[in-house]
RNA sequence: GGAGGGUUGGCCGAGUGGUUGAAGGCGACAGUCUUGAAAACUGUAGUAGGGGUAACUCUACCGGGGGUUCGAAUCCCUCACCCUCCGCCA
């Protein structure tokens, strides 16, 4: 969510935003916004001052009352008076609530440096690292090697759910296993705090993340109002809603394991092929909440720890800077990395890094001040930042088909071997 | 699932429908004293929005939302959460 008075005095950089992201739509948001918001405003200042009016001849009355005198001739005029403030307050309550939804229908604003682009052919390569490998035999894409020695059965996950609920079987639900340890363990070691969490969100913590309105069809809601988590970013984003925290807790560093739930509605052809994109998938998280001057180097730092680990798998990757239409609703600026997949011949995401500056801290009400929640100086919003570390099946595709030798079997990579057991999957 | 009791500022905790934005305590901050600290004493301080160059001023906020009333932290409804008991299941 954007700040109102920002988006009042910086109409030409929203309508900008909207425009490079791609989001016509929003833009009839945004005029009829600011016509309410006008409209809301000038409504406020007349209720306000009928308010302090009431609040006035109500306190006379008290006296009046207190010293037995006759107040009957105030009191009506307070019936009218109250009648009158009673229906404005509808109407502003009223006006709030449709500026609240047109709000939530405007996108973050790109950062600077963000390149525009209609779609995901104007995202520009950044970096690219490591050798692609080379063999001499036909190298196999994941699902033919993972479905001969049996490390995934795709048609029992059909049975027990449906298409994209991916079941993992021995060697192969070991790696999965193996590869989040890994990946815990390595945030562990930079001072990220490690969070296990419920699976389910309320629509509150959905709004303040910016998953809904924005993405209500890729999540899957269940009874009682909860969600199943697309991410663990939501639930590790919210655990500071509401709050005031000390300057010197900054950087507040979070990692997670979980599994995540989406429903890829409109989702075909290779792009799902084997566990290229499934329903249910496990990944390894980080968030960090920084002071706003500080996000841009996190923004780097995290995607940095993202890379180290896939150099450490020795897998070849790419670093995508995401142009303005291809970026997503709340981040402001957003790499994506992309692992070779050899057995494809085609570049897979497995991890994406954003900043979200303020967009999110706004609706949570995360914040933070110099001398913490009891400090004198004013409270100030968190920037807030996610990025995968990282995305499991791909993950595991990847090696697979990168790893994997002549005879079917896949060599484990080494950082992995302590955690898998064995150098060998076979 | 049923029946009761709760939810007040950073924390604890008063609160009778009418000068209560809210006593008191703790904690915080500033000052006095001290070589320094502690103690003691004195003082300051909620959040958000609006108006004003400023001093200042207005409004809202006592879990969320609605209502009753001339007036609500206080009464009613509703939702969420916490506690106790009963039932059910582990």
């Amino acid at each position: 969510m954007l700040d109102i008075k920002f988006i009042r005095e910086n109409q030409q950089i929203v309508r900008k935003a909207i425009a490079d992201k791609q989001l016509g739509e929003s833009l009839k948001s945004l005029n009829e916004l600011l016509l309410l918001d006008e409209e809301f405003r000038l409504l406020r200042s007349d209720l306000e001052e009928k308010q302090a009016k009431r609040n006035a001849s109500s306190k006379k009355i008290g006296e009046l009352k207190r010293r037995g005198e006759n107040a009957d001739e105030l009191i009506q005029d307070m019936g009218r008076l109250s009648n009158e403030v009673k229906k404005l307050e509808e109407k502003s309550r009223s006006l709030e609530a449709q500026i609240n939804t047109l709000m939530l229908e405007l996108p973050n604003i790109p950062h600077q440096s963000v390149p525009y682009g209609q779609g995901p052919q104007d995202n520009v390569v950044a970096k690219e690292h490591g050798e692609k490998p080379q063999f001499d035999f036909q190298p196999k894409p994941h699902w033919e090697l993972a479905t001969a020695r049996g490390w995934f059965d795709l048609e029992a996950g059909v049975k027990t759910t449906g298409a994209g609920f991916p079941v993992f079987k021995g060697e192969g639900a070991r790696l999965l296993r193996a590869l989040i340890q890994y990946f815990l363990n390595k945030l562990n070691d930079l001072g990220y705090t490690e969070i296990a969490m419920p699976l389910m969100v309320n629509a509150e913590s959905a709004t303040a993340t910016g998953q809904l309105p924005d993405k209500e069809g890729q999540m899957y809601q269940v009874s009682d109002g909860f969600y199943l988590i697309p991410t663990s970013e939501l639930v590790l984003a919210n655990l500071h809603r509401d709050e005031i925290l000390a300057t010197e807790t900054l950087p507040i560093k979070y990692a997670a394991y979980s599994a995540c739930f989406r429903r890829e509605a409109g989702s075909y052809g290779k792009d799902v092929r084997g566990i290229n994109r499934v329903h249910q998938f496990d990944k390894v998280e980080m968030v960090q909440l920084t002071e706003p001057a500080k996000s841009y180097e996190a923004l780097e730092q995290m995607t940095e720890t993202s890379e180290a680990m896939l150099e450490a798998l020795g897998l070849p990757y790419r670093r995508l800077l995401m142009c303005s239409g291809d970026m997503g609703f709340t981040q402001a600026k957003k790499y994506d990395l992309e692992v070779w997949s050899v057995g494809q011949g085609r570049w897979l995401e497995v991890s994406s890094v954003s900043n979200i500056e303020a967009f999110q801290a706004r609706r949570l009400q995360t914040r933070f001040r110099d001398g913490g929640v009891s400090g004198k100086a004013k409270p100030e919003l968190v920037h807030t930042l996610n990025g995968s570390a990282l995305a499991l099946p791909r993950t595991v595709a990847a090696i697979l088909e990168n790893y994997q030798n002549a005879d079917g079997t896949v060599t484990v990579p080494e950082v992995v071997r302590p955690y898998f057991g064995k150098a060998l999957m076979e």
